[in-house]
RNA sequence: UAACCUGUAGCUCAAUGGUUAGAGCAGGAACCUUAUACGUUCAAGGUUAACAGUUCAAAUCUGUUCAGGUUAACCA
């Protein structure tokens, strides 16, 4: 036990934050800060992992500290916290890095390097920063179980996501499908978004673009256009830039709400007459205005303008399902193989869907379901069946007549490549099915490997059935807090509505493989389900490994004969593609090559974190994880920055949902980015990132996650600039630290340790009262704005109470309280009162400030022992003491703080130091309350702004002008539109009508004819104006200064002048703030009469034992007061 | 292209639909201080991105546009 406050040579905090963090690791504070809970209620946290691949930068500080802050505050209220670390090792980024590393492409793997050895620098790459990680980790204060981290590649990790994904295919919501994704013929591979979204891959080019013409087939449902056109026959007009899907052209799509009109034209290649139909918004884009209703009769192959007539107009829903005629039908694409690819196709129709717009084309979309997502979709919901008519190769089938065997596009830089496309326009034309045909130039993607442009092909991949249960997970996400609300609702929930199928499938190296085995056929082929096939799931280890025995057993041979002792020992490629597995039937299965989603790595990790437990596994237990799963889902908060909406967000909420009809989470708080403090984004690139390591070092970890925290709402981009947290070191912790070296100063002197009987809060000063009241109310909001996940609020609250009330205003009336009289009962009150102050801010910074807040909480409870915690992240969050909270009290002390201000300021404008006492200051008041809320207060503003009395004006005194004004809350609601009316009849009344009002208590005003009775309690009267005084208000209050200075007043201010030369004095020669002094003065002439006048006032406030005036003196100093120049000696008094 | 977020003083941020749009910082001027860190006061700084609408009343609500950002990508 310590007797005297720690003190400090000044403040700084990286070094004081450096001994904390010694501390704690000496302590194993954060470890006994959850076993100290044991038995207490849960409050569950997930850590999204992270990827250590990469050096961790300032925007991980900002979603950390948030994590942090929420499990400290809630650790303080008594919940125990468990918080896992982790780390996300699988993904794209890191092959990348190792190809980078090594100098290697994806073509290099399997040729130049094993997927084994591959594999295994992915794994060393992984956790290549951890160590950095670690670090920062620490040194920001974020405390996260460090030492027992859940890793995504480990074993016992991916059994975890294999049992999961078994037990979806066992629910029939894990399925193999086509997709249409990207895919690169040149390159003979798929193209993940990612890759898409490389740089310079998409480029604009210029392509053969045809709108062509489908011919309509007459019948019941198509007659109204036949009988507009006479019985002619007529044309859907259809876009496209991609004429080689033309032959696997299944069906058009119109919108449904989109105008349509049928025109009667000619063919501008053919000049035969011809009916189309198109969107109406774009009948501009292939006729001019001068041609319509031109002269059709007159018409040559030479005319320039092509004449045109709107024939009729309908809506696209009216087209839906009309048929027409294929366009290039061969032998590939005859109905026969279309219904071989999809019986019960019904090709060829018109189908409606929204996706269509009017922007460019004609409106009407040609559907290749094959080459497009949209449409695949529209195709499938209609069943026009599916043609993929181009090979993998990127060339056409054969059966396409003369188009066969062709490249759709020069992938094999052909130097005599013909470019298909326009061979497939020129028939078109010929044939009268093309309308026109031109170069059209728009971004097109294009494999960032080898340049050429990619196509939307159908490929095999694996699916979760998410949009099966898409209204329940809609219906949960409704009970999840967001953070903001908007990104829940909106982002998020707009996403859930647009959900589809998750595709889960990626064609990479490193990651988890997919558990799925196929029978496969005497050349390694994997067979149809619908062929016969059968497949299996495998969903633990042990499963497999009995799979691998009984594989040898059926099928003999070397099968498995590496995996049969030890079983797999790393459920990775290229093992897990060894294993040969047996069908039911006693076929040979091989795996899927599939590596599935990283995403869902991490949105597995409230299960996969504890991994099995084979014993429930046993039991049939639904929930078969370790024990320390049991209470630990779901989550009651999680953070990551938005960018996670759609990625872990997501993940966990699908997972959940899907497995256990349970969300993950149920506070959810998503931050925004942190931009440069230019806003741009940060990249290496730009060279503008911040280094979280230097940023602590410098200005410490607490004023970075202070400023963090405080600047902006977590949600807000953050423009982050260092200049910020300077101020927030200075402002903040710096008045902060300032209060805490007071107090300890003068409680060292005084021997101060809280060890006398706590004095009842009534017994105290008014004063203490107060800033006790302004210090529950304030634990009162604070406690709101965190539960409510609104840390910002709460820091902002704390800032301004330290600042304005705490520190500049209670410390600076009472100072004179602690260094001035004996130790007893006002002393011990002001004590008390401050160390309460201290002590309690510490405890409603420490989730922010958890440095600092435990070395001023620690040197505290050194002395006092008020707490047997040894930190203050073991002690519980302040509770607000209701008895103690006296809004009355707080709404006086606001009125003492808003006429000292004023009175200042009065002060100032005509250039009188507050050193000067003045006689008087006049304040009009309106009502008895307002008199006798001032005269509580009147002490404290006269000593403030040195003033001998407050004369209080009355309106009877006739000396007070008066306003009114309607109170428009009060007012509006009654009055509607009168409004202004009201408003102006107002600011036109007198004196005299104010008066009147405020007798009667209510006013009759004539507007529009009618009487409209206010209610006095419907305006604001207020005084502005004191006739013949300086004046100057704020709201209703409204001061004047009596300037004048009386010779007494004049000397009273002289000796105060005199006061502070000597105080100046005693602290340039560094005496104790104790010492006793003699005082000699010579020279003093004109001031002579003020030191004798106040003598025992001066001596009192220097502390001298003697005031000598003396003719002359030797040495001494050169002073001057008010323009008076003279010597003076200050002697110390020994003893 | 869409969904979502943001736009207020030179900068960072406030402002339950209610009438002089406020703080802090920076820059200018002065004052105060036995906490030497600050603080107080004054002056200056605004078409609340733009336009339209709703309303007695709009920074706030509704549209449209512009700019910045995030995410996702279907361009026929």
């Amino acid at each position: 036990m310590a007797n005297k406050y720690r003190e400090y040579q000044g403040l700084n905090l990286p070094a004081m934050e450096q001994e904390q963090l010694a501390q704690w690791t000496d302590e194993l504070s954060f470890e006994k800060s959850v076993t100290i809970r044991d038995g207490a209620t849960p409050f569950v946290f997930y850590e999204g992992p992270p990827s250590a691949n990469g050096m961790p930068g300032i925007h991980h500080v900002i979603s950390r500290t948030l994590k942090d802050l929420v499990c400290r505050y809630k650790t303080m209220q008594g919940f125990q916290v468990k918080r896992k670390g982790g780390w996300d090792t699988h993904g794209l980024p890191i092959e990348l890095g190792v190809e980078k590393e090594l100098g290697i492409t994806k073509e290099d793997i399997g040729k130049k390097i094993t997927v084994e050895e591959y594999n295994q620098k992915c794994r060393e790459a992984v956790l290549r920063y951890k160590d950095k990680w670690d670090d920062i980790t620490r040194k920001m204060g974020y405390w996260v179980d460090l030492n027992d981290p859940y890793i995504t590649f480990k074993n016992e990790y991916i059994e975890t996501l294999w049992w999961l994904l078994s037990e979806l295919y066992k629910k029939g919501l894990l399925y193999e499908s086509v997709s249409i994704q990207p895919y690169s013929p040149a390159a003979g591979t798929g193209l993940s978004s990612h890759e898409l979204n490389q740089p310079g891959t998409y480029k604009d080019v210029k392509d053969t673009s045809a709108v062509a013409m489908f011919k309509a087939v007459q019948n019941d449902k198509s007659q109204f256009l036949f009988d507009a056109s006479n019985g002619e026959e007529l044309f859907y007009m259809a876009w496209t830039t991609t004429p080689w899907t033309l032959p696997s052209n299944l069906g058009l799509t119109v919108g449904p709400n989109i105008d349509y009109v049928l025109v009667k034209t000619f063919n501008p290649y053919l000049h035969n007459a011809v009916n189309v139909v198109l969107a109406k918004p774009l009948l501009g884009k292939f006729f001019k205005p001068e041609g319509e209703n031109g002269d059709f009769d007159g018409y040559t192959a030479d005319t320039k303008l092509l004449p045109w007539k709107v024939v009729t107009e309908f809506k696209g829903s009216q087209l839906e399902g009309l048929q027409y005629e294929q366009l290039l039908p061969y032998e590939a694409n005859s109905l026969t193989a279309i219904h071989e690819i999809t019986p019960g196709a019904e090709p060829f129709r018109i189908m409606a869907d929204s996706f269509v717009t009017t922007e460019d084309g004609t409106g009407i979309v040609h559907t290749a379901p094959a080459f497009g997502a949209d449409d695949y979709k529209v195709g499938k919901k209609y069943n026009i069946g599916i043609l993929t008519l181009v090979d993998k190769q990127g060339k056409f089938l054969e059966g396409l007549g003369e188009f066969s065997s062709r490249y759709v596009k020069n992938y094999k830089d052909d130097a005599n490549y013909v470019d298909v496309n326009v061979d497939i326009a020129v028939k078109l034309k010929k044939e009268n099915r093309a309308f026109k045909v031109e170069k059209y130039e728009h971004n097109y993607p294009h494999c960032w490997r080898t340049d050429k442009p990619i196509l939307y092909y159908p490929l095999e991949a694996w699916f979760i059935k998410t949009s099966a249960i898409k209204e329940r997970m809609v219906e949960m996400n409704k009970t999840i807090n967001w953070k903001p609300k908007s990104t829940g609702e909106g982002r998020f929930g707009n996403w859930l509505e647009n959900m589809v199928d998750w595709n889960l499938s990626r064609s990479r190296f490193w990651g988890t493989p997919l558990p799925i085995w196929k029978s496969v056929d005497s050349d390694g082929k994997y067979i149809d389900e619908k062929e016969g096939g059968e497949q299996i799931c495998i969903a633990t280890i042990a499963q497999l490994n009995e799979e691998i025995k009984k594989a040898n057993e059926v099928l003999g041979g070397d099968v498995n004969k590496n995996y049969l002792h030890e079983g797999i020992l790393d459920l990775h490629k290229p093992y897990v593609d060894d294993i040969i597995l047996v069908s039911p039937t006693g076929k040979p299965m091989k795996r899927v090559p599939d590596l599935i989603d990283v995403w869902f790595d991490s949105g597995a990790m409230p299960y996969a974190q504890w991994g099995l437990d084979y014993e429930k596994l046993k039991a049939g237990d639904p929930k078969p994880f370790k024990n320390n799963f049991d209470g630990a889902f779901p989550a009651d908060f999680i953070c990551e920055g938005v960018d996670q909406t759609r990625g872990w967000f997501y993940t966990l909420h699908a997972i959940a949902s899907l497995v256990f009809d349970s969300v993950a989470y149920k506070n959810v708080v998503s931050n925004g980015l942190v931009l440069d403090k230019n806003g741009n984004k940060m990249s290496k690139r730009l060279g503008n990132v911040v280094d979280p390591f230097t940023t602590i070092e410098k200005y410490g970890a607490d004023a970075t996650r202070w400023y963090l925290i405080t600047n902006a709402s977590p949600w807000d981009n953050l423009k982050f600039d260092i200049e910020g947290i300077k101020e927030v070191q200075r402002k903040f912790f710096g008045t902060l630290y300032n209060t805490y070296q007071f107090f300890g100063l003068y409680a060292n002197v005084d021997g101060f340790s809280f060890k006398e009987a706590y004095v009842p809060v009534k017994d105290r000063p008014e004063i203490d009262q107060w800033i006790l009241s302004s210090l529950n109310s304030l634990v009162k909001k604070v406690t709101t704005a965190m539960d409510d996940y609104e840390p910002t609020q709460a820091g902002r609250l704390i800032e301004d109470f330290v600042d304005e009330h705490l520190s500049n205003w209670y410390v600076r009336l009472c100072r004179r309280r602690f260094w001035k009289g004996e130790y007893e009962h006002d002393k011990i009150c002001a004590y008390q009162t401050l160390y309460e102050c201290l002590e309690t801010i510490v405890r409603l910074i420490a989730p922010t400030a958890p440095f600092f807040s435990d070395t001023v909480f620690r040197n505290l409870n050194a002395v006092s022992q008020r707490f047997t915690e040894e930190s203050v992240h073991h002690v519980l969050y302040p509770v607000a003491d209701e008895a103690v909270i006296n809004q009355a009290l707080e709404d006086r002390m606001q009125l003492a703080q808003d006429a000292s201000s004023l009175i200042l300021s009065l002060r100032k404008k005509v250039n009188i130091k507050v050193r000067q006492p003045l006689q008087k200051v006049l304040i009009p008041v309106l009502s008895a309350t307002m008199k006798q809320h001032l005269q509580q207060v009147e002490d404290i503003i006269k000593s403030e702004v040195n003033v001998k009395e407050i004369e209080y004006l009355s309106d009877t005194d006739g000396f007070i002008s008066k306003k009114i004004k309607p109170n428009f809350v009060a007012l509006g609601k009654k009055l509607g539109a009168k409004m202004k009316a009201v408003s102006t009849a107002l600011s036109q009344f007198g004196q005299n009508d104010i008066t009147q009002f405020e007798k009667e208590g209510k006013y009759s005003l004539l507007i529009d004819n009618e009487h409209v009775i206010l209610q006095i309690n419907e305006v604001d009267i207020s005084s502005e104006d004191i006739p013949g005084w300086t004046v100057a208000n704020k709201g209703s209050l409204t001061v004047a200064l009596d300037i004048n200075i009386t010779p007494e007043l004049e000397q009273e201010g002289n000796a105060r002048e005199f006061v502070n030369r000597i105080q100046k004095i005693r602290k340039d020669n560094n005496f104790d703030l104790t010492d006793r002094v003699i005082v000699k003065v010579s020279g003093a002439g004109a001031l002579q009469t003020s030191l004798t006048l106040f003598k025992e006032y001066i001596c009192a406030e220097v502390l001298a034992d003697e005031l000598e005036l003396e003719a002359e003196i030797n040495g001494g100093t050169d002073i001057e007061v008010n323009d008076i120049s003279f010597k003076t000696i200050v002697l110390k008094k020994e003893g």
